[in-house]
DNA sequence: AGCGTAATAGGCAAAATTGACTAACAACCG
DNA sequence: CGGTTGTTAGTCAATTTTGCCTATTACGCT
């Protein structure tokens, strides 16, 4: 949970703040906060002791804030997640890793044009990365590994777009998806073959 | 859904023929399908009318095994959700990212290490890729978008080795993290310059 | 003054996900 | 032949996550 980090460096915070900084941070993109996992992360560290409740305050009829600080327990913890974060790999899930899995379902034509079609997206968004790091908003209002951060995006997608390009390529040549001993009459090949032919088909 | 996908080629399956394929392609690291997701999955998609249940056979004492295939409406179903996942673009949740904006948090030379350590995981993991790639087992007994698979992999991962060279010596070179007219008195601040002289403390 | 819209706080029920557990049978092993 | 290990098939309670809802104040516009 990075919602303790948030805490920690914000100190008295009750949970709306931290919504807000993280949707500025636009993290519900990279991390899974919604807004309602916010409320309940705050009530089990608070349960954990790992946050302290210091005031609950109501401003006229309005819903009371509660405000929170961290703990020294809190802290600890903070610190050794951290440092799992930094020290460990682990691939992050990605949703199209499942969709290119089922290339054989695709007719090719589509396939290769959905590929150039993300790699003109990845462009796009490298686009307006560059842009942000050459505004000197960025420069002048943010510490510096948010620009890192975009460097980071870049570099990632860099490589993505040529794979794209050349994936598309390769797909259109007609490279034959299955090796050839492959057993002709398992489901694999009966799908391909229905998509060479028509795009995919139900049964 | 991919489960769905997975029904469809493999036509009569029983939950754990498809837990069996997803941990062979070690799906579990790129989707979030543990064990017990197949099968709430499997029974919400037959409630929605996308697969039916074909048979319940028991051999022995054992429990009892359902098997589903798909349905027309269900193969409609997945075509749809498998064009939108190959057109449209959806930047993956990375956990590292949420490290990563917690940069002031860490010592810079502890910050440094670590991501020199990023980059010789991702070279060993690449390293692996390259000789799954080099093996004609691969090309032998699979279809070759796998072999493309690890080709995107290892595209991805090279920008980001070098992302992460590059931002270890620049953490190391001191550069200050905060822009020079930033308010001395706010939160990231005073973290700053914390663990700047001993690392990170509590209060 | 009146009206629509945005911001402020947070709650809550429902869905999704996890991970540990069961319990039968097969297979090996000295 | 007794014990151990592995595979088969799936369940279940508990935790997480989501998405949408409520109700009040503030602000801008005509």
């Amino acid at each position: 949970m990075m919602i303790l980090g948030l805490v920690r460096w914000m100190q008295p915070v009750h949970g709306y703040d931290v919504r807000r900084e993280l949707l500025s941070w636009s993290a519900d993109k990279w991390a899974n906060v919604a807004p309602g996992s916010i409320y309940h992360a705050l009530r089990k560290l608070t349960e954990e002791g790992l946050l302290r409740e210091v005031a609950t305050e109501q401003v006229g009829a309005r819903p009371a804030r509660t405000t929170y600080e961290i703990t020294p327990k809190g802290s600890e913890e903070f610190e050794t997640l951290l440092r799992e974060q930094w020290w460990e790999y682990r691939p992050p899930p990605d949703p199209f890793f499942a969709a290119f899995s089922f290339l054989p379902a695709m007719p090719r034509e589509e396939a290769a044009a959905a590929l150039r079609n993300r790699a003109n997206i990845l462009r796009a968004s490298n686009e307006s990365s560059r842009a942000a790091l050459n505004s000197d908003w960025l420069h002048r209002t943010k510490p510096v590994h948010v620009a890192w951060f975009f460097d980071l995006a870049i570099a990632r997608t860099e490589g993505e777009i040529a794979w794209c390009e050349r994936t598309a390529d390769l797909i259109e040549s007609g490279v034959p998806y299955l090796p050839p001993e492959f057993d002709a009459n398992q489901g694999w090949a009966q799908w391909q073959r229905d998509s060479d032919r028509f795009g995919v088909r139900d049964e």
